[in-house]
RNA sequence: UGCGGGGUGGAGCAGUUGGUAGCUCGUUGGGCUCAUAACCCAAAGGUCAUCGGUUCGAGUCCGGUCCCCGCUACCA
């Protein structure tokens, strides 16, 4: 590929229903944020263009639930993430909002001309209605009785008692689960993308790296499992896609007749890059279509790995229909952070709040950076641990970077009064070797990064630190000023800039510990391709002072963040206390039989995940069940328990078997399920009253 | 369950087109003392998940099995 004059780099558009964490961070903005400060280094046009993602079903439901507007939800966290994301460094051009009047134009735009040229599909349907929650039900929000085996409870799209794919047309009895209230069938159309049509070149540009049967990009420098997913969705062949919702929060459908409609989150969402491009462009006085539609530009998206088949398959089919935009040369996507042993998760409260780390840790930005630059998940899974944190930034930024700056400046300031000295004699073997490893990590950093390697670019760039320490061990100035002036005077010169080297090199990584060094050694950096042409230390130039660059981290702040975690994991299962549901009267009650069993046999049902087999005495009979424990308890540990059970819940097929009833069991969201058992030793088939 | 990705010394990871298994941290021993008890050197430690196949030769290719992650299914 040639290279493009200009380059348009996006970060995922996070969505404003909950705050930054840094699994977010080491997914898609921190590692879009490196590749970024580097490509202006190297004097690059760069776009960087992120925003908030602002609309769709979960902020309304959100909304709902906290007795809000969607607006006020989407403004809270739009101002935590925007703030945070520049408080960390991130350093995007533009950080807009999809709710933005800019981006509803742009959409809507888009929209327009790809209905009026046809792209869309717009199928009309009877779908129900409910009245009370005025809106249109997704087929799982509609419940009724099954046509074909009577079990009540049917869902919209199968019942799962007899396993037959349904519509929720079939239904008898529907009732909405927003509202209980009977839903009415009303007539809605919605537009569709055939994405089938496009199944040809979509193949042909994730498998070939072509487009229009010309070389676009090399599918080898795209990431395994990025091919891998789209090429498994490709192959199970491309479904049609509607691409409007009946919804009130959104980017309304700029057609008559459509009136509450809006468009579907995941196709106004990609849009918001193209509108926040040219929010920024506006406002720099440059032509946004420049960085999208020109040949010389290229267009990169950093996204988690759960984005992959949107953009590279969905969003490039849009793009290529409309006409004129440029696709995706690469996208690098990552995969997931894990904390603690444990998956991140907002609901769980089991994460490191971007914001909160900004205000606990002041001033401590790059020790975040460089941890989490350090275990992105590049090529699989990582894990954070606060351990391994303390570890890293001890071990690695304050004694091996931070000590090696730190010698150098007390060598120089003791030597030379913070002069550089000048240099002659011939070098030694040592300096030559140290000068040559910090060339080789200087022009590997550079092609690491453009092969998406953070890790590893990182990694080459201690290496400077890393062969200045060796040389200042091997050849001992403190011994040497005594004896040899000149070679003390030229191993100090290039440890000073060796020192400069690795703050020029760290800029993409550590922004501002290289501006504190850069500062402290009072030079002007150069360009990147300048780099090595030249000492960035002159003779004669004289050095500023420089505090202690990193602190360590004590076991106390470990304990502390660890305890924290702990202690939000157990506010939040507080938090989730489930409502009381409506009355009933003592007769409903009644109807129930629930009863103490024991279980006398236990084994996972196959090629499941969730569900045990159970054999169960209920003190008349003996009879089957299926419950969906099995991430809870193992069969050997149930067996012998007695249980609660609802004995005349009506029988259901699950997996093939005839479940009779169900266990009774505690349960919460965070620490899973629990068997509830008679305090005192009762018998099996003594009942619950 | 289907699909995709992954399983490499104590921990975290790299291993591009098949040719003696590397890196960082940790551990052990030694050196040094300018420096944030920091730095440098050396050593120990891996049947590359497992079984079988292709090959003169496989961590690297092919097939089976197990485990982990994501989407998906199951959860009365």
């Amino acid at each position: 590929m040639k290279e493009p004059k200009r380059y348009l780099v996006t970060s995922a558009l996070p969505y404003a229903n909950g705050p930054l964490h840094i699994g977010h961070i080491a997914g898609a903005y921190l590692n879009a944020d490196i590749f970024v400060r580097y490509l202006r280094l190297k004097g690059k046009d760069v776009a960087f263009i992120c925003g908030s993602d602002e609309h769709g079903a979960a902020i309304t439901l959100r909304a709902k639930k906290e007795g809000k507007t969607p607006r006020e939800i989407v403004d809270h966290y739009h101002a935590i993430m925007k703030k945070a994301f520049e408080d960390f460094g991130i350093a995007f051009d533009e950080y807009h909002r999809t709710s933005s009047p800019e981006h509803h134009q742009m959409s809507q735009e888009i929209f327009l001309h790809l209905e009026k040229k046809g792209s869309f599909e717009v199928e009309t349907s009877k779908q129900y209605y409910d009245e009370e929650a005025k809106q249109f039900l997704a087929d799982r929000y509609i419940m009724g009785t099954c046509p074909n085996c009577a079990s009540e409870r049917a869902y919209g799209d199968q019942c799962e008692n007899c396993g037959r794919t349904l519509s929720p047309l079939d239904l008898i009895n529907p009732h909405s689960t927003l509202s209980g209230s009977k839903p009415v069938l009303k007539e809605t159309s919605h537009w569709y993308l055939p994405m089938a049509h496009h199944e040809q070149w979509v193949k042909e540009y994730i498998s070939e790296g072509k487009l229009d049967h010309e070389q676009h990009h090399d599918p080898k420098t795209w990431k395994a499992h990025v091919v891998g997913q789209c090429m498994s969705w490709i192959d199970g062949g491309l479904q049609s896609r509607a691409m409007t919702r009946d919804l009130d929060w959104g980017v309304p459908v700029p057609l008559q007749g459509a009136e509450g409609k809006v468009l579907y989150v995941w196709l106004d969402a990609p849009i918001g890059y193209i509108t926040n491009t040219k929010v920024w462009a506006e406002k720099k006085g440059r032509n946004w279509e420049d960085y999208w539609k020109s040949d010389d530009s290229q267009v990169i998206h950093f996204i988690g790995k759960d984005n992959i088949v949107f953009h590279c398959i969905i969003f490039p089919i849009i793009l290529k229909e409309h006409g004129g935009f440029n696709l995706p040369i690469n996208v690098p996507a990552n995969e997931f952070m894990n904390l603690e042993g444990d998956k991140i998760s907002t609901s769980r409260n089991w994460a490191v709040w971007l914001h909160e780390y900004l205000q606990e840790f002041p001033g401590k930005q790059d020790e975040m950076r460089y941890v989490l630059a350090s275990i992105m998940p590049e090529q699989k899974d990582s894990e954070f641990t606060w351990s391994d944190y303390r570890d890293r930034v001890n071990n690695e930024l304050a004694d091996i970077l931070g000590n090696f700056i730190n010698r150098v400046f007390v060598l120089m300031h003791k030597y030379y009064n913070g002069v550089v000295p000048e240099i002659s004699g011939t070098p030694t073997q040592a300096e030559e070797d140290a000068g040559k490893q910090a060339f080789e990590s200087y022009q590997q950093i550079g092609k690491k990064i453009e092969e998406f390697r953070f890790r590893e670019a990182l990694a080459e760039a201690m290496n400077i630190a890393r062969a200045g320490n060796k040389l200042l061990t091997e050849t001992e100035p403190w011994k040497l000023v005594k004896s040899d002036a000149a070679a003390t005077a030229r191993i100090l010169r290039s440890c000073l800039n060796f020192v400069a080297d690795a703050a020029f090199c760290l800029q993409p990584f550590l922004p501002f510990t290289s501006e504190k060094i850069r500062e402290a050694l009072r030079v002007n950096w150069c360009s990147w391709d300048e780099l090595g042409q030249g000492e960035l230390m002159q003779t004669g130039h004289t050095i500023g002072s420089l505090p202690i660059l990193f602190e360590k981290v004590t076991d106390e702040i470990v304990g502390a963040q660890m305890a924290k975690l702990e202690a939000s994991k157990k506010a939040s299962q507080v938090s989730v206390v489930e409502p009381i549901k409506d009355n009933i009267d003592f007769e409903s009650f009644q109807k129930m039989d629930i009863r103490l069993v024991k279980i006398l046999e236990a084994e996972y049902v196959p090629k499941t995940k969730k569900l045990l087999k159970l054999t169960v005495d209920t003190g008349a009979d003996k009879r089957t069940v299926v419950s969906g424990i099995a991430e809870h308890y193992k069969p050997e540990e149930v067996v012998g328990k007695t249980v609660l059970f609802l004995a005349n819940l009506a029988p259901r097929a699950i997996k093939g078997i005839k479940s009779e009833g169900m266990i009774l069991m505690a349960g919460n969201e965070t620490l899973g399920l629990s068997i509830v058992q008679p305090e005192k030793s009762m018998n099996a088939g003594d009942t619950v009253k």
